[in-house]
DNA sequence: TGACGTCACTTGTCCTTACGAGTGATGACT
DNA sequence: AGTCATCACTCGTAAGGACAAGTGACGTCA
């Protein structure tokens, strides 16, 4: 069980040799695998080799790490939040969306006054530099524990042309977009969803595990023209949650787009 | 430049240093840091230390590491191709899909017969262990280069009730729509996005780069009383794509769905 | 001039040693 | 019996040394 030379150094052969015994199952989720010392023994090799073997594993979100514990293989547990990304909106004229009434704010929101980036800028159709209401919030799903980092953007422009808007640059998305459709925008709306690693500062606000990527979404509100209203984005770990999208088919056909 | 004490261990703080140095612009993206030599002496620690502080810079994707060469910040780029997810139909009954006409398959799609596991069972409206047929392709987009895996499953109880469906079950999914469509069925879709770290195989095919998680879509068709018909998987790394998806308010209000 | 070998630089791998720090059980003391 | 110190186990951090392997420039040789 121990003897293995095909692929390169050392520690892969190692971390190769660990990955396969867990997903073939020999290591069950959430059991203890061997200590450090005990792959020491088992593979003959050092412990600085072992411990790569294991940063590698770790690198690839198979397994948790447990200082004074031991390393655990990781419950490959498939989301357990499923985010549906939809919009309803009900006879008497307000916005409903899914989650609305899931994510509870942890802390008050905070508001602040900032200017676009040149990706901020681009979904809103601005140039750099010009001036946004912001605001964030931290939530938090008291089902599963998920939590999620939820920032507003309006532009000065927008918020000044619409009544009562400026007042209330933090009130809840679906409030905001009751009043934009009050000052006559019919409102549709487009999604840019990516994902990427966390910044250490992500990592601990949304209490993230190793290897733990993060799925990014920028909602944009498109009023009359089609002119971008209104920036939402969404931010958590995927580890925890899945997105949800509704698809039907267009009439005229689609051209490609590339950025 | 060289004494620091707040956080914890002695890599945290010269990673912190470096990526607060990145972050800041001092080192400009593309640019190449001190090698580990220069980082030793710079803030007096042993190459373990300097190893181990590049090692976390490099789990989170802000640096890439080159043997024999040096380590380079990331340009931190945003993806540079935007993956719209919508679905056209033509006057004559054809189905459009954006990217139908981006992506070129690089081998020939590999068709085989698999079983649905717990996740596209549950997709699929089946239980586990039931029988389907798979297609594998290898896409590839030869304007940034952009690498994808596709794969269309689609169960044996549908081929079979659909006409010239169970000989050709390795179609191209427009061509496998519209023979839905033929057979009577009105399509819709769900779309489920989530986002994971690569495994080896992964990271091989796609030719991933670091720290670089995997956006991972599967797209459910269904036909006629909402029955899900045909499973649709596309993944590719989040470090070149983005999705990007278009939203129009119902009517109804909406309730939220937990799994 | 051209081809090629060498050399200095880089990171990659692997080992040894040592100690710090978190965890849980054991056992002694009150 | 209950409390708490100790200990054995775990992983975390840090240092030192040595050699392999990739890269590119420089200089020599044909």
């Amino acid at each position: 069980m121990s003897e293995i030379q095909r692929p390169g150094a050392l520690y892969q052969q190692v971390a190769a040799a660990i990955r396969e015994a867990i997903l073939s199952g020999e290591f069950a989720p959430d059991s203890l695998l061997p200590s450090e010392a005990q792959l020491m023994a088992r593979y003959g090799v050092s412990r600085p080799t072992v411990r790569n073997a294991i940063a590698a594993l770790r690198a690839e979100g198979l397994i948790d790490v447990r200082h004074g514990k031991g390393s655990f293989v990781r419950s490959s547990g498939q989301p357990v939040l499923t985010i549906e990304r939809r919009i309803s909106r009900t006879t008497d004229g307000a916005f409903v969306m899914p989650g609305g009434d899931i994510w509870q704010e942890s802390e008050e929101p905070s508001a602040y006054r900032t200017r676009t980036t040149k990706i901020t800028g681009r979904l809103l159709g601005l140039g750099e530099e010009e001036a946004l209401f912001g605001c964030d919030r931290l939530l938090v799903d008291p089902g599963t524990g998920t939590r999620a980092m939820h920032r507003t953007l309006i532009p000065f422009e927008v918020a000044e042309a619409v009544p009562l808007l400026a007042e209330e640059p933090c009130s809840h998305p679906a409030e905001i977009y009751r009043l934009l459709t009050q000052d006559g925008h019919k409102l549709t709306w487009t999604e840019t969803v990516r994902a990427h690693m966390p910044l250490p500062d992500e990592r601990t606000t949304l209490q993230l595990p190793d290897a733990t990527p993060i799925l990014h979404i920028a909602r944009v509100a498109h009023g009359t023209d089609d002119r971008p209203l209104f920036l939402e984005e969404l931010r958590f770990g995927a580890d925890r949650a899945e997105l949800a999208y509704r698809i039907t088919a267009d009439k005229q056909p689609a051209r490609r787009t590339r950025t």
